[in-house]
DNA sequence: TCAATGATGGGCT
DNA sequence: GCCCATCATTGAC
């Protein structure tokens, strides 16, 4: 399993977004391994995003967004459930992708153990999901995903003809930019709308 | 199968 | 005090 270069991660968040589809997403808590290949994710950018965190500036909690790329963003919403971000570049432009679901590959046991479902496309089929599958919450915010207990390897990566693209979820601002990226065909997409809309 | 709803806590104005 | 980049459960068809 490779590391990816850091030039990889130092590109704008959309770039990064369509990038990282097919790589893999791995999480090691007390020994334990889990991970999977992202196959949804969201790009958001800075000021020019009203849906983004980083809109109104580096907030205490958004400015991780503003600087290095390739580390992880992680935040609390809803009252109960975290989403895991990857800062985007380049250099300091503010950006990060939000990966919304993987297919689930490695260390299955644990990640049941921890969703207490059975199905594989319950584990990890949203933002919320797959934090709580992984064991990723906001102790893991920061972390440098290239060399790290929670990083990205390098995957099989998907051909155009693999890509689907169309608007964000579950977000009241900006709804029309395409900036969701998923690979065609997989069983493992978050929201049940979210697939009968960009079929 | 699908729409509606409650749980629940931190960040920001 | 209000806003949320969510999920599981409920109850109607």
């Amino acid at each position: 399993m490779k590391a990816l270069p850091k030039k990889f991660f130092d590109v704008p968040a959309v770039e990064l977004a369509r990038k990282l589809l097919g790589q893999v997403l791995i999480h090691k808590s007390s020994g334990v391994v889990c991970g999977g290949r992202i196959v949804e994710t969201e790009a958001y950018t800075g000021l020019g995003d009203p849906a983004s965190h980083a809109a109104r500036g580096p907030t205490p909690r958004a400015k991780i967004m503003f600087g290095p790329s390739g580390v992880a963003y992680v935040y609390f919403t809803y009252g109960c459930h975290h989403c895991v971000n990857v800062v985007a570049g380049p250099g300091a432009e503010p950006g990060a992708v939000l990966i919304r679901a993987l297919e689930p590959t490695i260390g299955l046991a644990g990640m049941i153990k921890r969703r207490k479902k059975n199905k594989v496309e319950d584990l990890c089929s949203g933002p919320g999901k797959l934090c709580q599958a992984m064991g990723i919450d906001l102790s893991q915010n920061g972390w440098d995903l290239r060399n790290s207990d929670l990083k990205i390897v390098a995957g099989a990566a998907l051909s155009d003809a693999q890509v689907a693209s169309g608007p964000r979820i579950g977000i009241s601002k900006a709804t029309d930019l395409p900036w969701r990226f998923y690979e065609k065909g997989s069983r493992f997409y978050s929201a049940r709308s979210a697939v009968h809309k960009t079929v």
